[in-house]
DNA sequence: TCCTTCGGCGC
DNA sequence: GCGCCGAAGGA
């Protein structure tokens, strides 16, 4: 019989995916998906493609039978919507405080070139850095001007910041402060003070606490939060 | 021994 | 109903 290995577009060059229709037997007509790394190693279920990529690899979105990447699809525990009779009543609050991820097609393990230039330099080890994610100063600057919405695409209004946060670093502008401290409270279960270093506020781009978010240090006080216990006027509870 | 193919368990 | 994997059977 034929084999086609196609191309997948969901997958990089070099990996192939093959769809065999079974043509006897009680499962008559049903069929099986293969997948081929570049290596010629053969993949027959989601999990084995799984042990086989490891652990830094999230398949939750990759749809095995058809090849292709499903966001929003999180086959896990069905979601329930809004607008879904089931979640009005009883419904639990989105209690997922993980950041969205960008969603690439590239989820598979690809070959990559290493180029030394200056083969006799020695590279220093400190264990500390080492094991800190890189990250681009100033990446809250990326999120300006995106807006949250609801399910009917109404815009949902921005937050308003307290006065006594003042922003450090080359952007100045609510927004950018305020997705520096929403992302902070997000990313680290450690405490959020703001730029404790007084020479960050002089050279941001060479001293910044890249844990914390791009503002001065504050303290909050029973008072600021007895504020935010206080009804806020004029906005509603929920939409719909 | 390797590969293809269908059965069938378990969710 | 379907995904996953065992294993039969052929090369």
């Amino acid at each position: 019989m034929e084999r086609k290995r196609t191309d997948c577009p969901a997958l990089p060059p070099g990996w192939k995916k093959e769809e065999v229709i079974r043509k006897s037997g009680l499962s008559a007509g049903k069929s099986d998906v293969y997948y081929y790394s570049p290596s010629g190693k053969k993949f027959r279920s989601k999990p084995q493609l799984s042990r086989y990529l490891g652990n830094t690899v999230d398949l939750a979105c990759f749809d095995f039978r058809t090849g292709k990447m499903m966001p929003g699809k999180l086959q896990k525990s069905k979601q329930r919507f809004r607008h879904d009779p089931l979640s009005l009543k009883g419904g639990k609050p989105d209690l997922n405080t993980a950041l969205p991820i960008r969603q690439t097609a590239s989820i598979f393990k690809q070959p990559v070139t290493k180029v030394t230039n200056h083969p006799g330099n020695k590279v220093k080890t400190d264990l500390q850095r080492a094991t800190e994610q890189p990250r681009q100063l100033f990446w809250e600057k990326r999120l300006k001007g995106l807006r949250s919405s609801d399910v009917a695409e109404q815009v949902l209004r921005s937050m308003d910041l307290p006065k006594g946060l003042q922003s450090v670093g080359p952007d100045s502008s609510d927004d950018t402060l305020l997705s520096a401290i929403a992302s902070a409270l997000h990313m680290s279960s450690a405490p959020i003070t703001g730029q404790t270093s007084v020479a960050a506020e002089k050279n941001p781009a060479i001293w910044l606490n890249t844990c914390q978010p791009l503002c001065k240090a504050f303290t909050v006080t029973d008072e600021h939060i007895r504020l935010l216990r206080r009804p806020a006027s004029g906005l509603s509870a929920s939409p719909s």
